[in-house]
DNA sequence: CGTACCTTTGAAGTAAGTCAACCGTCGTGG
DNA sequence: CCACGACGGTTGACTTACTTCAAAGGTACG
């Protein structure tokens, strides 16, 4: 009961910022159907948007930012199931609790839907269900290609999470990466020692070029350094 | 469309015995409510039931035996990403075509199951939405749970394998591995050797017996042994 | 301006891979 | 019936890629 409170607090009430509810225009992105549904919210880094453990209430779709999911172990070891960026949605991936961890890793803007509205629209909107199984689905697709990479070596894997952070977030030719070093090895099943060594080893090559240790250039070609 | 005839006609024509096809009675509530769609079907061992690049028509689910959905690289690499037991589902775990290929290490009894009269009943069956999501949703994470595995050493991911086999598989106190040591090995991304190697250390330590090769006990406190 | 954190770099250790040979079992055919 | 060959599994010696431990830049923020 407090857990749920606390999390429909955390997601009505956000504490860094006013909870501007920003009046929506009309579906901006994909069309995807949910685009009007849900209570905006902002999450600063770090906040916690839901724990394994804790019922799972809420489908989330992020508008700003980047959210990663992440499981813990004892001995402070923790591995990145997976990083959410804008238009994409998280928290779906659960029975009736939550099966991982999710926050921000920079201040973002969610989308918080309730699962059981989603529930009752999908009993008389079919494309809902479809749109439900689809987001499951890329999910489960998603976690099987990271499957495949995880079982490559340490430069493939970096190339890898390079051209897929591309490829989702359009930003021109440069690639920002929020996250720390600990978070790409925690993703990547590496230590942050390696994923720095690589990083170093793809700039030698020049497979990519880096402005700063968050923001590079992938150069024409980088592809071909996946071993 | 060659390719669809080829699937339908492996899915109904069984080559190693008669398609016997059962009356369909209504849904019955014995199970999960899909216990009595679809045809039944035997594939032998090694029979493609659908590859990847081919349309998805059809959700599976495994009567007897066991298969396994993997992925084909160059070089004759090969990664297993699931082992499907009696009871489970598979096939669902794509969007319009397969990104898996799957096929069975032994004779297999497989249920197939339309997926457009799976849809077409979602839309008038809130629970089959349910039911539907609740198998790509155990997929999923099943997937993840693998994913963390991938990530520990070798002794861990050899019992952990153990484990999960021993509280899928009912079998009393012994442990059979229907697959061969090449598909554990693709499947928890480790060398034939290596998992050779793990068997032999953990039969040294006693925390399992070996029948013969492909026949197990698990000792208690096996559960220990993840590193 | 200093402190604290993130990142990079270096040197040494280790777990798993690779290459190669041997063993056991099963099925076939002389 | 035994001999053979094929295949799956086991074992050994050596190599390699990544980790671990350690320390030194960079950068941002009070």
């Amino acid at each position: 009961m407090s857990m749920q409170t606390q999390i429909i607090e955390a997601a009505i009430r956000p504490p860094t910022r006013k909870p501007v509810r920003r009046s929506q225009g009309k579906s901006s992105r994909s069309g995807d159907g949910l685009d009007r549904l849900g209570t905006p919210g902002e999450f600063a880094a770090y906040q916690k948007i839901f724990k394994a453990g804790e019922p799972a209430e809420f489908l989330y779709k992020v508008e700003s930012g980047c959210v990663r999911t992440y499981t813990d172990f004892d001995g402070g070891l923790r591995r990145i199931h997976a990083f959410y960026y804008p238009g994409e949605y998280f928290g779906l991936a659960a029975g009736d609790t939550h099966t991982v961890s999710a926050d921000p890793v920079t201040d973002s803007s969610v989308r918080v839907i309730k699962r059981q509205s989603l529930m009752a629209r999908a009993a008389r909107d079919i494309a809902v269900v479809r749109l439900l199984l689809d987001i499951t689905t890329k999910d489960l697709q998603r976690t099987q290609t990271h499957n495949l990479l995880l079982l490559k070596g340490a430069q493939d894997r970096v190339v890898s999470f390079l051209l897929d952070l591309r490829n989702r977030k359009q930003n021109g030719g440069e690639v920002c990466l929020p996250m720390s070093r600990r978070d790409i090895a925690d993703h990547l099943g590496l230590t942050i020692e390696t994923v720095s060594r690589t990083f170093t080893k793809l700039r030698n090559a020049s497979a990519i070029s880096m402005l700063t240790s968050r923001r590079f250039v992938l150069r024409e070609g980088i592809a071909a350094f996946r071993e």
